[in-house]
DNA sequence: TCAAAAGTGTTCTATCTACACCCATGT
DNA sequence: ACATGGGTGTAGATAGAACACTTTTGA
């Protein structure tokens, strides 16, 4: 195991690692948010992360930090991008990720002096240091690879209406799909396929409920 | 401007930029190898990098270690990803990226220790660390941008013919290319735009000459 | 006149887009 | 019976893949 690096120094360049945790909660793409415990931007709110102690990989760190964040299983995680220079008090290297989780597994720490909350991607405050940026980076990468990968598996529970993954869909892309064009390239991929069971909740026709393939990373 | 870091100290986690430096030479893609001059893996063939001080950005790191290299301005320069725990001996995250430049501005400095040489990516010795498949991750990257950037103008001459621009494709893919549809799809993006100068070498008809129609990145 | 690479168009296929009606259910 | 969302097919447009002959030049 490698040394692990002491306490605070100006001097020592500090590594960390930040994860924009997206959920899709009321049909919106939402993301979870901190208040900023140190300065610079000190309360105002930021992305989750933490220092890397080099005692497991920076995957590794991040992937804490997401459970430790919602208590999700770690659904999708992956890697954005690294910038340097942030912190203009002190000499430091951020690595970003995200991560897809599934809302209703979510058990956030709201007694915390961070405040741990949902917010609107659509509807961000002023966040601290670039973390507009990196959402919107985020948020990028997402609809992206929406097109040519499964992972909205991140993001609905085990099985799922194919209307609750078009909404999720949109929610992501920000533009409304159409129906019959949604279902037929879903199922035309062979990344979804059909269960047995349907669901009813209203006065109408059940739905047909469908399940990933596969719930690890696929690129078509 | 930030405090730099100290001397070497084992309990200082050291930040460092990698460069998979691509260029075409001969008709296929090569990448820059140097010598590795520190353990582990001393004397293997490497991917070229720099510890980070903090004086800089990364990006200007990278771009300044490619102009060390080369002598070539920089033409096309990206972030791969981050890693860490690549070297046991050393508290230690690197930072990969990749470079295009054009092998005719390239100036290697052969008569250094470390010994810059150009390599065929598809023979490529064992390397140093995870260089091997870092180079692969590069490839694959790059591969998959040529399709809807127009990266590859930080591969040519200002000026080329559109055989070298299909040739210089085949090299990344890896497969060739339908000489007709090629030209089609190349002059319907509008990437590329005709010059009025032919080049004649050799038996045979001219060819008219092309150049990008932006040498600043740009996405379709 | 010959060899060698440049230049050019059409057909076929697959994929994406747009769009409207019937079905199953609860109230 | 009616309101609500679930489920389905077709036609047109677009993009990509396959494919062969003529042109210009230097030797």
């Amino acid at each position: 195991m490698p040394p692990v690096s002491g306490a605070d120094q100006i001097d020592t360049p500090l590594v960390a690692t930040i994860v924009v945790i997206f959920a899709i909660r009321e049909g919106a793409l939402q993301v979870l948010l901190v208040r900023r415990a140190a300065d610079p931007d000190r309360g105002l709110w930021a992305l989750p992360g933490g220092r890397w102690d080099g005692e497991e990989s920076l995957d590794d760190t991040a992937a804490r930090k997401l459970v430790e964040e919602t208590g999700a299983a770690d659904l999708y995680l992956e890697q954005l991008f690294t910038t340097s220079g942030l912190d203009a008090t002190q000499l430091s290297v951020a690595v970003a990720y995200f991560a897809l989780v599934e809302a209703s597994t979510v058990r956030l720490r709201e007694e915390q002096e961070w405040q741990p909350a949902w917010h609107d991607v659509g509807a961000l405050p002023r966040l601290a240091l670039n973390n507009n940026r990196v959402i919107q980076q985020a948020v990028d990468r997402v609809g992206a690879k929406l097109d040519y990968t499964n992972i909205a598996y991140g993001l609905v529970p085990r099985e799922f209406t194919l209307r609750e993954l078009q909404t999720t869909y949109e929610a992501i892309l920000g533009r409304s799909l159409d129906r019959r064009n949604f279902r037929k390239r879903m199922l035309s991929t062979g990344l979804i396929e059909p269960t047995d069971e349907h669901r009813r909740e209203g006065a109408h026709r059940p739905a047909l409920l469908y399940r990933f393939a596969s719930r690890e990373p696929v690129v078509l």
